[in-house]
DNA sequence: GTCATGTTGATACCCTGTATCAATTTTGTC
DNA sequence: GACAAAATTGATACAGGGTATCAACATGAC
């Protein structure tokens, strides 16, 4: 504790569940931490090119099992990871620059609960993520480098149709 | 019309979208039509040895593109496909056996549209799936093969906290 | 038929990630 | 500090899911 100055979260956090806080995974924290938007694994691979590859995925899984950090998918599947901010929460992500946000909402939250009683068998987890366009890639849409992010499939368009159940 | 006996919804769709009713892609669309599970892309190649991988995912992603088939994913990120009966909807996946049911809840899409003004940007879409494990799987945890479709991440447990947003 | 266009399938390849396993670190314990 | 046990690393190979290429082939319009 007082032989190192800081501590980070995510450090605590490993440390807390019983693993080591070696130099690779204190050094792939400190990029993750440092990260405003969200990232793909082969970003911080390339980042840490003293590390080993399989050492950035095993470290991202941890954190990951920790709830340090999320993995959730593009529209087109695309994974993409997020440091965790808070307990439980959705995201959203910039299908253009993939910056991802985490918002909670207890009303969700609880409509979903009380859908559980609607739906044959008992749910085990959720995921809920919106995707959206953000202010800043709404204003310049050239500034920065498109991802192309977005993808068909599951983009829906909205409608108002009664709760219904539709078989499997 | 008159040539073909029966033309299956998801070959009108075809048609309709202006692409060719070729054979191998009626082949597809015949196992798929069959599925009653949600299936793998991989699953249809090996139940299909006369038609070519490439193939296989071109006309998956076809069919996702114009809505015939979802492509979700399990809870430690594998792909999953599955026919889809309505227009807008989400799904329930079992965590055991990869079953999928689709459910419409126009409350919570009401809920998102309102949750819009909350979010910065414009949303552009939304995924919500609830992994659940099946009436069957409940009772016999033995009898069919377990497809360890679970994972960690973001099996989110509830809460009830207030609607709240929490920053990138 | 003939030509333009859409499709196919074999192949090679890419991306994301995991299994292996010997070499190295870390953590305790003396 | 030395030492042994346990955890971790990194090189490599591999697996899974999917796409780019491109020549051969089918389709449809004329
Ligand atoms: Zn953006
Ligand atoms: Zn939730
Ligand atoms: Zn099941
Ligand atoms: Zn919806």
């Amino acid at each position: 504790m007082t032989e190192q100055a800081v501590r980070s979260n995510f450090m605590a956090i490993l440390e807390d569940n019983g693993y080591r806080l070696t130099l690779p995974r204190r050094e792939i924290i400190g990029v993750l931490e440092a990260k405003q938007e969200g990232f793909t694994a082969e970003e911080i691979v390339s980042e840490l090119p003293g590390i080993g590859r399989a050492t950035i995925y095993r470290t991202l899984k941890l954190l990951q099992e920790v709830g340090a950090i999320c993995r959730l998918n593009m529209l087109n599947g695309a994974p993409r990871y997020s440091p965790s901010r808070v307990e439980h929460h959705h995201h959203t992500v910039c299908v253009r620059c993939g910056l991802v946000s985490e918002f909670r909402a207890a009303t969700l939250e609880r409509f979903l609960r009380a859908l559980s009683g609607e739906i044959p068998g008992v749910i085990v987890g959720h995921r809920i993520d919106l995707y959206v366009t953000c202010p800043t890639c709404l204003q310049d849409e050239q500034s920065r480098p498109a991802l192309h992010l977005h993808g068909h499939g599951h983009a829906h368009a909205h409608d108002d149709s009664l709760a219904e159940l539709v078989g499997s």
